[in-house]
DNA sequence: GAATGATGTAACTGATGAGTGTAATTACCG
DNA sequence: CGGTAATTACACTCATCAGTTACATCATTC
């Protein structure tokens, strides 16, 4: 489905270089913001004059746009299992974010939750944020299915939703430090408090 | 205490109007992004020419730090209930979150939430980062209290206080839209969920 | 009604950085 | 080998915008 244009490795080779100024800039936006990274701090990172990165993108923008389209590409990979309707509930949701913690521990990841959009045209955000609602829109279909057959405490979906997708967004803002949390540490703490809460249960 | 500048009305007047051209600054960054935002659009949002501007900031840097400063003074304030040791453990977290909440809804509090500080100089990073680190030391250490005491089950408050901070933080990127869901009813879902957790306690 | 504070006008400087033109050079592939 | 794809060098344009200059004009207050 991804592979259209890898038919002959021309193609491939070019995709792949993209794709590698993409993640190099992702990583500087991240560390630097979009507003206060050149595009020569871009081509230096991958070893390539400013001239050359125009071979591979349009603009600056395009950089970034492709920043987060392939990182919600990468997203649409990590929900496979929590979209499993074999699943008990609860245990999709639990896939969901153990995926998404561990997507957006990653630059492509990261960007998406850090990078405002403000430098990006309206129908570009328009395109991303459709993207976003459908993650958005799947958990809160879980939670209301969790409510309505009883696996979950009645709350108002889209505010409980807001608040994980908030406290998962904000990872990159603290972790990315030289000896970051490993991803899993934090899933495990959230799941917990997202799921039990901090009271214990009376006995 | 922060009284000290209002002895005369010519120095409180010119408090207020510094103070509004902060705020529309704050709401313009918001929305727009700060390196979006022209100095010549705070001017006309203020009602003034870029010029006059100069006569309440140093520069646009000045104005960005000076909504930080300004918001972080306000969160100050708003944290004195959960500063209360008479009152129990979980219920000065519940004034912390509550608090936190509303504060982040203004768009001072937003700003801090919203815009990044790379174009603040280093020395100036660093004071918000404290101002900052107080706040998140104040939860950490009211839900360590909490484990030991026992009113709270056992988890990673440094953890657990970055889960509730990042969905606090998250408020505004959501929230900010015609008609906006009421912090009181956020803050509700948000404390239930901390507290208790989705999953039902079992009887 | 001076004196001082506050605001406007309007053109200007200066830096920054995205994006381009062109010609020449190097790597790769059949 | 020959052709095409990839890359360099580098000077150059162009737009934006923060911050300034210098002077004129309101407004306040004592």
């Amino acid at each position: 489905m991804s592979d259209d244009s890898k038919i002959n490795p021309q193609e491939a080779r070019r995709e792949a270089r993209r794709r590698s100024v993409l993640e190099a800039g992702a990583k500087l936006f991240n560390d630097q913001g979009y507003e206060q990274t050149s595009l020569e701090e871009i081509a230096s990172a991958v070893q390539v004059t400013k001239r050359t990165l125009y071979y591979y993108v349009d603009s600056k923008e395009d950089i970034l746009f492709g920043c987060h389209q392939l990182g919600l590409e990468f997203l649409g990979a990590t929900m496979a299992q929590s979209q499993d309707a074999s699943l008990p509930v609860l245990q999709r949701i639990e896939a969901l974010i153990r995926g998404y913690c561990a997507w957006v521990s990653t630059d492509l990841g990261a960007t998406i939750a850090m990078v405002r959009e403000h430098s990006l045209s309206r129908a570009r955000r328009e395109i991303l944020r459709a993207s976003k609602a459908e993650v958005d829109f799947q958990l809160r279909s879980l939670i209301k299915q969790g409510i309505a057959e009883g696996s979950l405490r009645s709350c108002d979906p889209k505010l409980v939703a807001a608040a994980v997708f908030g406290a998962l967004n904000w990872i990159p803002h603290w972790n990315r430090i030289e000896d970051p949390v490993p991803h899993e540490a934090i899933a495990e703490q959230y799941l917990q408090l997202v799921m039990q809460g901090m009271v214990p249960a009376r006995d």
